[in-house]
DNA sequence: TGTACATCAGTGAACGCGCGTTCACTGATGTAC
DNA sequence: TGTACATCAGTGAACGCGCGTTCACTGATGTAC
């Protein structure tokens, strides 16, 4: 039953993406790992070769979502200039296919008071992709200086993850995407420099 | 052994009082009806003859609490008149108080994505809770229409929420620190009627 | 290059444990006359 | 107002179940000569 190398860390990369998936959409403490490594198509019992605990598999899958999503918004946010790209990422971010899809998105916003509980280096990962947000909002700041456009991207920052958090559980349609688009208006206002 | 009614009503309080307590500090599927029971001081079979399961307690914890922090909102931001009254109430809720003890403070922030996944009923009393928090913030909008407060209050209260779930999660006392100063300065703002 | 052996990815059963929920029991409270 | 009986709040043991984790086993892969 041995596999080669190259499909066991194929096959670690499938359960990192299927844990991804179901954390995000169902919660960490609610998924069990036998549902997720059938959704990775295997058993349970070979968890164990991959990771030394669901611990040690929550603490990479936090590490690789927060990395994606970043990059996503950064190149959203790339296609045009200045603060245009500032109104495209965050509308990439507060749009209601990313609300509709919590599988796919963000995971400090589906996750966020469990990553807040998780153990320290988990904490970490998710601080570290926090503020990796911040710096990519950050740099669509023109015209205000560095400190200053690094708080008003922390500012932004918390009201689009809290954003789509409520937006989330508000099940109306219409209050929902109200949450999205008065948020949305918010950050790009918050970049003003004339306030 | 069977207790008064008065008695009865006050053991059903206390047992909400505990979930409350508990569910913001842990996590709602990470606490167990035993532990909570045993924070209420009773052993964990008696609790079905307060509640029908652990929804419905969900359910109930839910309503109490969200409307309990409005009311400290609202009242914190009735001292002083306009703008100067939202500034304080803002600055409760985005405090290191309120950070440092989840467990009493918004179930919003501490359990937003947690209630997002919580049944129809749960979530709606989570959604109603969110929007108390709006009126309170639009009330403190002077000089805007009130479509426009609205908007501004929505995403005043995306803002606190999210800020509130990253502080939390971000343990850096100055980062977390900078997050919730950065947040409250972007909420009073966001309430300018200039931009 | 071919052969013998060690390794280990994945399976599936099993571990102890705590979960939400049920139940028989108790005895004080509430009700009916 | 006093008495007899029904009710039911709370206890503590038990239910089935799914959890995270372990383990014996398999057979293909990797390694050594």
């Amino acid at each position: 039953m041995r596999k080669s190398r190259e499909e066991a860390a194929r096959t670690r990369e499938r359960i990192i993406a299927a844990a991804a998936e179901e954390f995000r959409e169902h919660g960490v403490v609610a998924t069990g790992l036998a549902d997720l490594m059938k959704a990775a198509g295997l058993t349970h019992g070979g968890f164990y070769r991959h990771f030394a605990s669901k611990d040690e598999l929550v603490r990479e899958v936090t590490a690789a979502t927060v990395d994606k999503t970043t990059s996503l918004i950064r190149r959203a946010g790339e296609k045009r200039p200045g603060r245009k790209g500032l109104a495209d990422a965050v509308a990439m971010y507060l749009s209601p296919e990313h609300r509709d899809n919590p599988g796919q998105g963000c995971a400090l916003a589906a996750l966020g008071p469990e990553l807040g509980r998780a153990d320290a280096k988990t904490r970490a990962e998710a601080a570290a992709g926090f503020f990796k947000l911040v710096e990519v909002l950050a740099e669509h700041a023109e015209g205000l200086r560095p400190e200053q456009a690094r708080k008003r991207a922390i500012a932004a920052a918390a009201t689009m993850i809290g954003a789509m958090t409520m937006a989330r559980m508000v099940k109306d349609p219409e209050l929902s995407d109200a949450i999205l688009k008065s948020s949305a208006d918010l950050v790009v206002r918050s970049f003003d420099s004339s306030s």
